[in-house]
DNA sequence: TCCAACTCCAACGATGGCGTTGGAAATTAC
DNA sequence: GTAATTTCCAACGCCATCGTTGGAGTTGGA
């Protein structure tokens, strides 16, 4: 800080904050050093200490504050039919290519946590209202009922995050012919309709 | 080596990558140590280094490895419609089921390289055998056209892999119902024969 | 003006892991 | 039997990073 200027604890945490987590997206737990993290965002190291503990809780309060980000930001109202499957896969599609970092950190999540994971108890909250927004629909005949309403709600999402899980296989599979982002937002969003979509 | 033993050098190597692919599928390129992987092979660490020259390159090798034994234990002969491409995705499920390494191996791998990847040509040609496939079933109007088949095969896989990629998740969708793999296997199935099957 | 509390940081100790080296044990060639 | 070659390993140098500490700068209240 340059001398004369005020504390200011709370902008101090955010961009530390900030600069965690583009550094855990791109490393990971074991790439990524505290030293890097405090230096991109201009903050002593010891300071990452004090405030958040060592890194693994460090990644923890990132990774939460990131999943509240998403779930404010793609709210899933009322599934009236299949195209709002398909609307909801786009949106959470459109998040994530807006925001890398949080498949990347859930990725990284998933890979060091074999067992229980931090915070279990409200993320298993949040994701089950996501299935009764599905049960619902399933129960109203707006939407399948062939497949029960957590895989399905589970495997629209494998749908949309499926290409920021795996770039290279996406990168590879689409060699030659033109892979825009938005060919695979089409695709993706037929895939969704096709799974919602009653049988004839 | 007990005294008295003959050198055995393929044997040496084969224990090493044995021990090589679950360290790394455990804990990434990072989290794993070099002496770790020889000490669970009862190799000294410097083997690795003469055999396989860093670890990166041990992890490339090791990588390769899996992917060929998965190209060779799930072959995709002939789609000859939408129970077949079910039939695939439960088979490349049940593979990863019983060799959990491999997803892990490549969503490692994954979030580590973000431009090339080792070894890319011939992976290309691999997966372009798999898009050919189903390009080949929808000309035959076998299988529905309203997906791109580089699409489609790359979304099946997604059905099939999302499961291992995110289990954490997998497991909080489906908190009290019963979720055993063979459900999770049923519902995948429904879902790849849907995303398959002509519009009606 | 002085003091207590808070915010910050440069520097440090300790540890752990990468990749190497010098040499011992076993094998092969002659 | 001996020299050359190959397989193996214990021990090492070196460097990066974790997490801490002692102290300096800043603020607000009495």
């Amino acid at each position: 800080m340059l001398s004369g200027m005020a504390w200011n604890t709370d902008e101090t945490k955010r961009r530390l904050k900030e600069a965690a987590v583009v550094e855990f997206a791109a490393h990971g737990l074991d790439g990524t050093t505290m030293e890097r993290i405090a230096r991109q965002a201009g903050i002593n190291k010891e300071r990452l200490y004090t405030y958040f503990g060592d890194k693994a809780q460090l990644f923890a309060t990132v990774l939460a504050d990131e999943l509240n980000k998403v779930a404010a930001a793609v709210p899933l109202d009322n599934l009236y039919g299949p195209e709002a499957v398909a609307a909801y896969a786009a949106a959470v599609y459109d998040y994530h290519a807006e925001h890398p970092e949080l498949t990347r950190l859930l990725l990284w999540e998933g890979l060091h946590h074999l067992g229980e994971v931090p915070d279990e108890a409200s993320r298993t909250d949040y994701y089950r209202t996501k299935v009764a927004a599905f049960a619902e629909a399933q129960r109203a005949n707006l939407i399948s009922d062939e497949i029960p309403a957590a895989d399905l709600a589970f495997l629209v999402l494998a749908l949309a995050g499926w290409w920021y899980a795996v770039p290279q296989m996406a990168r590879m599979m689409h060699a030659d012919d033109a892979a825009t982002p938005d060919t695979a937002r089409q695709a993706l969003m037929r895939a969704a309709t096709k799974l919602a979509t009653p049988k004839a």
